[in-house]
DNA sequence: AAGGCTAGCAACCGCACCAGA
DNA sequence: CTCTGGTGCGGTTGCTAGCCT
């Protein structure tokens, strides 16, 4: 037996909110709250619209302090870097960038940040990093190739990191980004009991140590990031002075190297057939996502384990 | 000027997970 | 333990605006 659905789809309305439902979703909520359920909400206040619907519009749109556009370089690189250490949780994402939501988050990341950093799209643009040390890399987009193509976007982004020395602020780790009351979502307490070790590995090897970070961050393992009952996002104030100092960053090898050395481990790739993805011919064949290999991100673990130490 | 193409974005869908009753 | 509702996510669709030919 499935699941009910949580409204009769065929009757109620969809596509594009109206002003005039704009405002009455608003105005209840603004007086009464969501009261934890969404469900019944559109039903309570007149509303032909699906529940799940109403609490995406209130949460993506409606709600108060919400930015929409207008990425700086700063939260690009607060996204960058806690892709390439946390993956795709978007919400987690952007309740480190005050204002944002999660699905601007990945519209912003799918449309403009995946393809600026990493290559590809429909119309590929081939350029990678836009840093003076800029790497001779063209990375095709991993498109449908699931959690193994989310993985290797992670890889391609940890190596870039590692080789062209990306920084979010000159001489201070991503994490001097982070909003010191929200940093215990990313602590043991709150379930990423990796975090500290991956952060530590895969963004700034050779960096930090763990205990730097968790004593940089205080206590730790209290005070999780909160989410009111209306699905605001409580955001604090950042501050660098508790930032643990940086050491130098070391790099060796050749990046293209150490690409096609795990894009072969990974096995989605034929010996000839890696020239065409690093360094290539503009609008070559190869393309991540062909690769659906499930080891892949084991071999991304490796290797950002291989870097930590 | 008109039509085709593409990027960007809002919104939806289905699924999984979790917590509480 | 089961059910229900809330939440988060990836993937996708549909619309619109701008660019190109």
């Amino acid at each position: 037996m499935g699941r009910a659905p949580c409204c009769d789809k065929a009757s109620v309305k969809k596509g594009p909110w109206a002003a005039e439902e704009d405002a009455v979703l608003r105005a209840y909520v603004a007086e009464h709250g969501t009261a934890g359920n969404w469900i019944a909400l559109p039903r309570k206040i007149g509303l032909n619209r699906c529940g799940k619907s109403c609490r995406l519009r209130w949460l993506n749109y409606l709600r108060p302090n919400i930015r929409h556009g207008g990425f700086t370089g700063e939260e690009d690189r607060l996204i960058c870097s806690l892709y390439a250490s946390i993956g795709s949780r978007w919400s987690t994402i952007a309740a480190q960038l005050p204002g944002r939501t999660d699905n601007d988050v990945k519209n912003y990341w799918n449309t403009k940040l995946k393809r600026r950093l990493l290559g590809g799209g429909r119309r590929p643009i081939r350029y990678a990093l836009p840093l003076p040390q800029q790497p001779r890399l063209l990375l095709m987009s991993p498109t449908g190739g699931g959690a193994a193509s989310t993985a290797l976007e992670r890889m391609q982004l940890s190596v870039q990191r590692r080789h062209v020395g990306l920084q979010d602020t000159p001489g201070l780790p991503f994490y001097s980004n982070l909003w010191p009351a929200q940093q215990s979502v990313l602590s043991p307490a709150a379930g990423y009991s990796g975090f500290w070790s991956h952060i530590q590995t895969s963004t700034y090897p050779g960096r930090v140590n763990v205990q730097d970070h968790q004593r940089a961050w205080g206590s730790g393992g209290t005070t999780p990031l909160s989410t009111s009952s209306t699905g605001e996002t409580a955001v604090g104030v950042g501050s660098s002075s508790s930032t643990p100092a940086a050491s130098s960053v070391t790099f060796d090898g050749d990046m293209e190297d150490e690409i096609e050395m795990l894009l072969q481990q990974i096995g989605c790739l034929e010996e000839e057939d890696s020239r065409l993805l690093i360094g290539g011919e503009a609008g070559s064949a190869g393309s991540w996502s062909s690769c659906s290999t499930p080891g892949v991100d084991s071999v991304f673990q490796g290797y950002v384990q291989g870097h930590g130490q």
